[in-house]
DNA sequence: CCTATGTATGAACATACACTCATATAGGAG
DNA sequence: CTCCTATATGAGTGTATGTTCATACATAGG
């Protein structure tokens, strides 16, 4: 019922082979979370923003049209996986990318989906 | 306090311009799609699996050490997204994968987190 | 100092989601 | 048909997460 059919059609070897070659178990995890940051709309739009221009926070507000606060919380998701980084003037906080892999990784996202941008 | 800043770093017109390029709402949301079923460490342990060979759930089950149940619904998840596709012989359903970017997608991942594997 | 503005943070709430359990469906064997 | 196996599905549950609201923190100006 569980897992007693184990029909190999690979062979045992196989299953060894693959099972070897498993990275760890926690690079799965840290896997997950990098595509996670990229699996919510607000986060999307405020890269997308990120990616035109250098902006602050109240910019990137009202260009993504959320409130400050959430735009704050996301910045911060974003900020402590490495994808921005930030430079203060004053009280203003101006924000940009600091990974220059995610337009790759749209290109292929877009291919998929077939919307081709 | 909401978004009466604007401090414009950039211009009116590259405000303009950054608008005018923002990909329609909902291709946002397509994106974010795609993105979450990468953001879980069960499907991309079954996805990785795939990427080494044809296998049934069962077997994917006993590979993951999931339940028999949890890995249908998670292939059921991918077969959505179109990541997966199915052969079917008498009661046994063979999975493999449907999509070729996947990997590519993972090499920009882990050399993100630092871990080329 | 005191105030105003830009940003960050914590609590509360609502929703989304991944798993388990029970059960349904499908197809082969007898 | 009846039983058994492989897979799919639906309900229920606990946890994670995105937003709002209120408030704290930081800095510039008067």
């Amino acid at each position: 019922m569980t897992d007693k059919c184990l029909c190999k059609l690979i062979s045992a070897e196989e299953i060894d082979r693959i099972i070897g070659q498993l990275p760890p178990d926690d690079t799965m995890g840290k896997l997950a979370e990098f595509f996670k940051v990229f699996g919510d709309p607000s986060r999307l739009k405020l890269l997308y923003f990120l990616s035109r221009s250098e902006l602050c926070v109240a910019d990137l507000a009202s260009l993504a049209k959320m409130g400050q606060s959430a735009v704050s919380h996301q910045l911060k998701t974003l900020r402590l996986s490495r994808f921005v980084k930030t430079r203060k003037e004053g009280t203003v906080v101006y924000y940009s990318l600091e990974d220059m892999h995610i337009q790759s990784l749209f290109d292929v996202a877009l291919e998929h989906i077939g919307e081709e941008a």
